[in-house]
This record gives structure tokens, sequence and C-alpha cells, in this order.
DNA sequence: GATATTAATAATGTCGACATTCTGCGGGAG
DNA sequence: CTCCCGCAGAATGTCGACATTATTAATATC
């Protein structure tokens, strides 16, 4: 089967989309911090682009909610309030809810095992935050791309990513890793037994046992 | 009380961003129609803007997911698949649920006046599907407003939006009307009696009716 | 006559320059 | 000393022009 000359739609073909992946990813892996201000010039100067293509490429940051951009002030990285950050971790919940009460009917009887498998590799992951998180990631990531929905997919995934530091945080300590993974491991139970209303549940409560977790942490260390 | 000389953000200063605001009318509002190319020339010169300003615009309004832009294709007026509309309506469903079970706690007392102010204003336009469209947007951006989160009710009006021609579709029958007036009722009563979790299941419903109803009637007329 | 190729047209992509607005610093009045 | 005012400096806002890519229509070939 070799690969007929089709054309392929790169949404990341264009100049600007390119910029906005790689401001994206700074501001997650926190090279920029919350509340640093982004300027238009010197970010053209370190992509080597125009001032146009950066405003544009700040544009579509701000879509996913990292940046924010006030008129005649320029962008910055969002910064959030105890308050939003709660907020956001409360509206990811009921709709991971609904992406796992989904996912049970969506789920393809030949994709189980792989979701097993991201289950088990969370739980060899239980020894390293850092490691930990991206195994969080990954199975969080399968399961809401499997709902059968690219809009929830990317509203969820979206507001994963705008909270992305208070995640880690809270998954900073062992404990807070093993009632993670506890918590995993019952959604993926649920899910697999077709338990739609159970999953849905499940979810829920292991996004706002993050934020529990999260939001504890933060008014600990101000 | 006169008013102090404070600093208004007036977020709509900017030339782009006025233009979002005249090109989303557009598209709720039915002049633009789903699919229609939305050439940024002929949008320059109807605004009498330069093609840069129009340009920042539409991505803008790509934001609220009116518009859908594609890379050396330009921009177009989203078009959605039956199937998507199902799932916005389904999102919004839950995450209108959320917004009331909110609303519970969240409304002051003396605004209850208000919210019963709307439902009644509702009621009267029960005989005009244009007018109850109205209404109903009213109290349902009432409720979402008040329910102590900016982003979930930006969330749900941007969805709203977005569907906005097959919520008037659904409500063009008297006998649709009556039944979204009940539920209407239903949930101002929940609201009103502090009753967060009947009044999270009947907002759910209230919104799930409307899509039943705008599907129904879509397939009817394929 | 239908299909493939290609040239002409028209759209978007990208850029640099100028206009406008904000910001921070310094000086003067109270 | 404090506060207000105004003036550089720097940032964003807006524009028109050129480069690149998609679309269309005409042409040639099978």
């Amino acid at each position: 089967m070799a690969s007929p000359p089709q054309k392929t739609y790169d949404i990341y073909a264009t100049l600007p989309a390119q910029i906005a992946v790689r401001i994206g990813q700074g501001i997650v892996e926190n090279e920029f911090r919350p509340g640093q201000k982004l300027r238009e010039v010197d970010l053209a100067a370190a992509f080597g682009v125009s001032r146009a293509s950066v405003r544009e490429a700040l544009r579509i940051v701000e879509r996913e909610g990292l940046v924010t951009i006030l008129p005649q002030r320029g962008a910055q990285v969002t910064s959030l309030s105890v308050d939003e950050v709660q907020d956001i971790f409360e509206i990811r919940a009921h709709l991971m809810g609904l992406a796992c009460h989904r996912l049970v009917r969506a789920l393809p009887a030949d994709k189980t095992a792989e979701l097993e498998r991201l289950l088990e590799a969370l739980q060899r992951a239980l020894d390293d935050g850092d490691d930990y998180a991206r195994a969080s990631l990954a199975i969080s990531e399968f399961c809401v791309r499997h709902a059968g929905s690219r809009r929830l997919a990317d509203l969820i995934l979206s507001f994963g990513r705008q909270t992305a530091r208070y995640t880690r945080l809270s998954l900073s300590t062992s404990e807070r890793r093993r009632q993670s993974s506890t918590n995993w491991s019952k959604l993926v139970k649920a899910v697999i037994a077709g338990d739609a209303s159970d999953a849905e549940r499940t979810a829920r409560q292991l996004v706002l046992d993050t934020r529990d977790t999260a939001l504890q942490l933060l008014i600990q260390s101000s």
C-alpha cells in the first residue's frame, strides 16, 4: 500500500499556526510564567518572523485560553485567580464525566486492551511526579478522544492545558499519586464493565480530587 | 452618585473587535449562511477597513466557533453536520445543568423577582416564534450570567449562538413553545425553592428537549 | 465527448512602515 | 515629601504592497 499522492491538509502549515504551537508549549511547560508580558517584537525576533505573524499566533493561543489579550495593552500569559482555577476544574470535572459516560458506549471492543495498558503504565509511573503526570495525561487523552466528540475532547484538553501547572502540583506527592491511580483504576473498571453512570461519577470525582489537592497546596503555600 | 472618571476598559475598542461583533451578528441572524465563504477583500470593502483588521476579526469570530478558518483556503461560516448539532446541544445541556445547579446558591435573594418577571415575559410571548426566542434567550442569559462563573456563562452562550438557527427552528411551533415554557416554569420553581439537583436535572432536560425537536424537524425536512 | 493539463485569475500569506496609544520617568506646584 | 502633569520612549493598532497558493476556465489530447 504505497501512499497515494493524496492532498494532506496540514493544519500547522501556516507560519502563525506553528508559532502558536511553540508559544503554547512554552506556556504549558512553564517557560513563560503567568502574568508575563508577551511582546510582539520580542517574539517576532525570537522566531524570526514578522510581527503580523506573531500577532495572529497570539490570537490562536488566546483561543486556547493560554494567553490573554487586552486592547492597546498587548498579550500576557493568562494568570488565573484561585477562584478561576477552581472554576475550570469544576467545569472540566463535569465535561470529563460526560465524556466518560459516552466513552462506555463509544469505545470499540478492540480498544479496551489499550486502555488497560495505559492504566498499567500509569501504575508503573507511581514513583516519579513528572512521569506520572505524563502517564496521567496519556490515559486522560485516550478516554477523551474516544468519547465520540471532537468538540468535547478539545474543550476538556484545553481546560487541562490551562491548569496543567496545578495538576502537576497536585501530583507532586506520592500519596496523591496513589489516590489518583486508584481513581483511574475504578474508572477503567467501570468503563470496561459498561456501567456508564458509574464511569461518569468516577471521572467527575477524579478531577474534583485533583482540584481539591491543588487548592489545598495553593492555600498552604500562600 | 455621579460616575467617577474611572478608566473603562472597552473590549470593543479596537477595530477588529468591532468588525468581529458585526460578522458574528450577521451569522447568528442568518444574514451569512452556513458554508458561505467570507472573503477578506469583500469584508474589508464592506466595512471600510484594511484586510489585516478583517483577518484579525475573523480569528476572533473563529474563537466563538461561528466561522471556520482553513489554511490557504480562507474563512467560511461554520457548517454543522447533524451529528455536530446533536453534540453541541448535548454538551450545552450538561453545562446548563451545572450552571443552574450553581445558580441556586449563587442567585442573590433580591434577584428572584427579576427571574420571575422574565418568566412572565416568556409566557406572554407564547404567540410569536421570534418574540418567544428572544424572551427565551433573555431568561437563559439571566440564569447563566448569575451562576457565578464568567467562563461557564461564555461557554454556554457561545454554544447557544452556534446553534441559534436550530433553536429558532424548534420554537417555530406553538406546541413546542408551550412545552418549553412549561420546562422554564419548572426550572424557575426549582431555583426559587432552592433545590439544586432538581434545577440541574430540569435545565438539562430543557436543552435536550430543544435538541430533540430540532433534530426531528431537521430529519423531517431533509 | 470526456478527461487531463495548463495558463490566467483571484484569493490568502507575509512583510515592513507609519499612526496611535500606553508607560515610565522626571520636574514642578502645593 | 507627595501628588500631578507632561514629555520621551516603546509598545500595539492599522494599513498597503508584494509573495505564494488555490481556483477557475480554456485548451489540447485520447
